[in-house]
DNA sequence: TCAACGTTTCGGCGCAGGCCGAAGCGTGGG
DNA sequence: CCCACGCTTCGGCCTGCGCCGAAACGTTGA
């Protein structure tokens, strides 16, 4: 009786958050904030494709239960994701949602951009992702075994020249090297500090180009070069596999 | 206008999903199953406190969306859920749901024992799994670094005379040591095949005693002895950190 | 063959909650 | 100083869906 309580006590804080998800609307606006970026109520609604009332009363609701944070700025309110666990949960959904029976994918040319290479939260992934994944693990920068990995020694010195520092700022707060699941890949890519310094590097080598109008990132003609030179990624890494 | 279908579409898949968990009942079902059996329906009807025509309701709805799987069994029906990767979204929702304002936890009894020692889907989570990940780190039997971990030529050698062999099965087709965030201790215990075969094991020897009625799991007088000496773990292991 | 049991289907009740328009703040620009 | 703008609060409508009782179906055991 006592377990059954402590089960259904567990089960209804679950139902609550997951029942916030569970909107349509507000599920719209999340993945609107998964490209980690900060959006305005007025943004949100529109993405969620509803009126500013209607959108402010699901903002104050994710808020309240922390799975966003507001800062205010001038008269507007910026909303982003509380944390990168918000990001991993709606990954995780993402993943079960494609397991469904349902199995037509009428893959349009804006879902190819989005597989080929995007934003999950502050990290890369798509196929872009993972095959700098794969790259790094071929020159043994980062130990990866079974989807989970490590940074090695020379692996640091790698990042430290390329520009990332994986020392400086909250040591230790936050996973160094974290393994995602791709929802659209069903592989690996690499997520945690080293995952969100890369993306930021290379968005500030002008090697990637972030969209504004969805997660999809654009890979220059930098990029293309810079990621084969530096990383040694294969050039037929838009392949789908 | 097309980038926003496409989100629109991607939303309403994960809304789709946790709207199913979102349900308080379907909620305590699921969380009734992560103790990696499979239920009868009325054991389920039972766990979700509901009669057994709404429960009957809600398992075909989980069933239909892939969350779980069904056996049939004379008059009997049994529901397991489908795959680790349902089992890993709870956990992630799980993990979401302590991150809340809400900070007074009434701790009870119950709940201290699936603090000290439970399953999470078909491994061991709470203290111990958390106890026995820093043991066999020390040992250097996996790698664990920044919460993401490899196992080691020796582990492989120690897990293989423990009784656990890490090749048979299905090989590759899951991760063989797979990081899982704890989410009564906010850290990480070992999952993937490798943490599903040292419950098994442990059960097998009997180490470990599942409770019927909740997730929690006992530690009997061997078990106390054998972990302690093959795998080094500190006698205060059930000590809160 | 019949009765008991576990499970599902059907029909109807009731409420939680998503939606909008109108109105009420606070901020920034002219 | 006032207006325009972004956002929130309030009140009311309405759909969706969780719930149950009654009844049907299939299986097991006598």
């Amino acid at each position: 009786m006592l377990a059954v309580m402590s089960n259904i006590a567990s089960g209804n804080a679950i139902a609550a958050v997951a029942a916030l998800i569970g909107d349509p609307t507000r599920a719209n606006m999340l993945a609107a904030l998964m490209g980690g970026r900060a959006l305005t109520a007025g943004e949100l609604a529109w993405h969620g494709g509803i009126s500013a009332p209607t959108a402010s009363g699901h903002l104050a609701k994710l808020a309240e239960a922390g799975l966003l944070s507001v800062e205010k700025q001038g008269r507007h309110r910026y909303y982003r994701l509380s944390s990168a666990n918000v990001a991993q949960a709606m990954e995780s959904l993402m993943a079960l949602a494609g397991t469904g029976p349902k199995r037509h994918r009428p893959v349009g040319p804006k879902d190819e951009a989005l597989r080929a290479a995007r934003t999950c939260y502050d990290h890369l992934a798509g196929r872009l992702g993972i095959a700098l994944a794969d790259a790094l693990r071929a020159r043994e920068h980062v130990h990866l075994a079974d989807g989970v990995g490590a940074v090695t020694p020379e692996g640091e010195r790698f990042f430290r020249e390329f520009g990332v520092d994986l020392t400086s700022g909250s040591l230790g707060k936050r996973p160094l090297c974290r393994a995602c699941l791709d929802w659209s890949e069903r592989r690996h890519h690499l997520a945690g500090r080293l995952g969100a310094g890369l993306l930021d590097r290379s968005l500030a080598l002008g090697w990637l180009a972030r969209n504004p109008d969805s997660r999809a990132v654009a890979v220059t003609a930098e990029g293309e070069r810079g990621f084969a030179e530096i990383f040694g990624l294969p050039e037929h890494w838009r392949d789908p596999p």
